[in-house]
RNA sequence: GCGCCGGUAGCUCAGUGGAUAGAGCAUCAGUCUUCGGAACUGAGGGCCGGGGGUUCGAAUCCCUCCCGGCGCACCA
């Protein structure tokens, strides 16, 4: 919507330039105008004299006539109060020549020195005051490749903490690799790698009958990584024994580096990279473990039963109490986890910003119970829940097949298919919580309905300009069409945006306003005039694409 | 059964208690011409799942019901 601006009838055909253009506004115009007057003759009645006074409570005998732009209007952008005045002109004058008051000039000219002169930094702030935020994604179990959700995991992580960083906030990306000893999905994972080894070395199967073992990874890579064993390590141990825990550490062992080499592959393919990949296993050899159990006993919140030690994490808010250390002496995951928080904080860290796929929607409340049972303030966690992903090719969604280990992968499904750049838009199209299908075909496209080809062929279409080497002359009231005040009042929302999608850990809001740009772009170009102003605005509209695709991890191609 | 997340235009989805609830696709109309896909401009299309409540004001907050997804381990 323009800024305020609307041209009556009368004087539409005088002021612009083409008749197609004035009929558009004219009946703008007149649906607008109805609008407000249906609205005002609704909202007089509706309100008599004694309307509570906004900003002092209720204050009875309160006069205050009711202001219905209040709040919301001149809380915007920093243009929006003149908005308010352009919308009384409407109501309660009527007709209104073409009107931009010179407030809302200055304010236009102003967002766009702001633009240009700021540049890059466009759209930070420090409002993080250097806050120290850890922000932990993807963390799986180093037993297979990244998978699809995992990849919307990483998206949503490395954009939610370039927007951390953007707005002030210390931030350190971290993979957590579940890689305990007492892992049940690590020990079969190493029976798995063993139990193909066994078949490689042509000795016979282990297992007798047609039916796969149920603990048994089916995916193609454990053969593969079986196989690289095999060669390296030839028949060292066919004599081993499968149900032999041993047997299993030692191969899961020998996997395990591959595995996370080959996640840090498939993340390092979509342009995600951590600052640190934290073991589990780490915390375990450091004690740290039961370090923390005996924490939690010290401080009284633990119980007997059973055999097993348990957290009385139902005093924390809970719906359960959770077995800490199991009858057999093992640690339950939820211990390495409290020790993992507990560490976080003993970094330093203030806030520490968990992504997690819906599934573990369960394992909010014992993870904030464990911490707040250690003491600390549950709220410096935060958990960010994302919804299942789903790929569609041909029309149809790809079903995930066994030799795939039951699981899309990130890579050979979404990158090879689309690469880095589409993927990440396509994984941030939807706000976290909703369930994603995304359509590799559509992906592909080079039309609008691709955000990706939308987004960045509006940014080479606004790079065909030269920047003007100074702005300190430049005659702003130029720039009075609609597409033209849309456009910069969309600019200068956008520091707004960055700081409310980190504030609301909502990354996928980045890519609506980048779509949202573009779709603003194109209908620049018809009958451009050549000024000085007009520069200016296509060079601030550059920067603000250029920061935000830097936000967004993709690349700013200069043509299409 | 309990818990979490969804339900908004024909479709897929945005939407911060505040302006006339928006975008893309689809549909329809028009414009341009490089006759190749397209691109551009506009139009139509909404009891914001139902019902209560709070509020000057609700898609947004509260209660309740319906529908869908997910979770409810001495797995991680």
């Amino acid at each position: 919507m323009a800024i305020g601006r609307r041209i009556p009838p009368i004087l539409a055909g005088d002021t612009a330039s083409d008749g197609q253009t004035d009929r558009k506004r004219d009946s703008r115009r007149a649906s607008s105008a109805g609008a407000a007057r249906r609205r005002s003759g609704r909202q007089n009645p509706g309100h008599p004299s004694g309307a509570p006074d906004l900003e002092h409570g209720t204050g009875a005998g309160s006069d205050r006539i009711f202001d219905p732009g209040r709040r919301g209007c001149f809380s915007r952008a920093s243009m929006a109060g003149n908005r308010t005045i352009a919308r009384y002109y409407l109501t309660f004058a009527g007709e209104i020549k073409d009107f931009m008051s010179n407030e809302q000039l200055a304010a236009m000219a102003a967002a766009l020195r702001r633009i240009v002169t700021e540049g890059d930094a466009y759209g930070r702030s420090n409002e993080g005051a250097d806050q120290k935020v850890i922000v932990e994604f993807v963390s799986s179990n180093p037993n297979g490749p990244i998978t699809v959700a995992g990849g919307r995991s990483a998206a949503i992580g490395d954009v939610l903490a370039s927007l951390l960083e953007a707005t002030g906030h210390s931030v350190t990306r971290e993979y957590y690799i579940n890689d305990a000893l007492s892992s049940e999905q690590m020990i079969n994972f190493g029976k798995s790698v063993f139990y193909r080894y066994l078949e490689i070395q042509g000795s016979a199967s282990p297992i007798e009958g047609d039916e796969p073992p149920d603990w048994l990874y089916e995916g193609d890579y454990v053969t593969a990584i079986a196989r690289e064993i095999a060669a390296s390590r030839g028949g060292e141990f066919e004599g081993a024994d499968l149900d032999d825990p041993q047997t299993a550490y030692t191969f899961r062992a020998l996997s395990q580096e591959r595995m996370i080499a080959r996640q840090k592959a498939d993340l390092e393919a979509l342009d995600v990279r951590f600052d640190n990949w934290y073991t589990e296993s780490s915390l375990h050899d450091a004690g740290l473990v039961s370090a923390v159990v005996q924490n939690l006993t010290e401080r009284g919140h633990t119980f007997e039963k059973d055999g097993a030690l348990w957290l009385r994490s139902t005093a924390f808010g809970d719906d359960k109490d959770r077995v800490l250390v199991r009858a057999n002496g093992v640690a339950s995951y939820i211990a390495g986890d409290a020790a993992y928080h507990k560490d976080k904080f003993d970094r330093g860290f203030d806030k520490a910003v968990n992504v997690w796929s819906a599934d573990h929607a369960g394992y909010v409340a014992r993870t904030k119970a464990v911490v707040a049972a250690l003491g600390y303030d549950p709220s410096r966690i935060d958990v960010l829940l994302y919804e299942r992903v789903r790929i569609v090719k041909d029309g149809e969604l790809i079903q995930p097949s066994l030799h795939g280990g039951g699981a899309l992968e990130l890579k050979s499904d979404v990158i090879d298919e689309i690469g880095a750049d589409a993927a990440r838009i396509f994984f941030l199209l939807r706000a976290p919580e909703t369930a994603l299908d995304i359509d590799l075909d559509r992906a592909r496209k080079a039309d609008g309905d691709n955000p990706v080809y939308a987004a960045q062929s509006a940014y080479a279409r606004v790079l065909k300009t030269e920047p003007v080497a100074s702005i300190d002359d430049t005659d702003f009231s130029l720039l009075t069409s609609e597409s033209e005040t849309s456009l910069i009042e969309k600019l200068s929302a956008f520091p707004g945006e960055v700081s409310l999608a980190a504030r609301e850990r909502a990354p996928h809001r980045l890519v609506q306003y980048v779509r949202d740009l573009a779709a603003l772009v194109p209908s620049l170009d018809a009958g451009a005039e050549v000024s000085a102003a007009r520069t200016v605005l296509l060079d601030a509209t550059r920067i603000v694409f250029k920061n935000a695709f830097a936000l967004l991890g993709v690349s700013a191609p200069e043509r299409m």
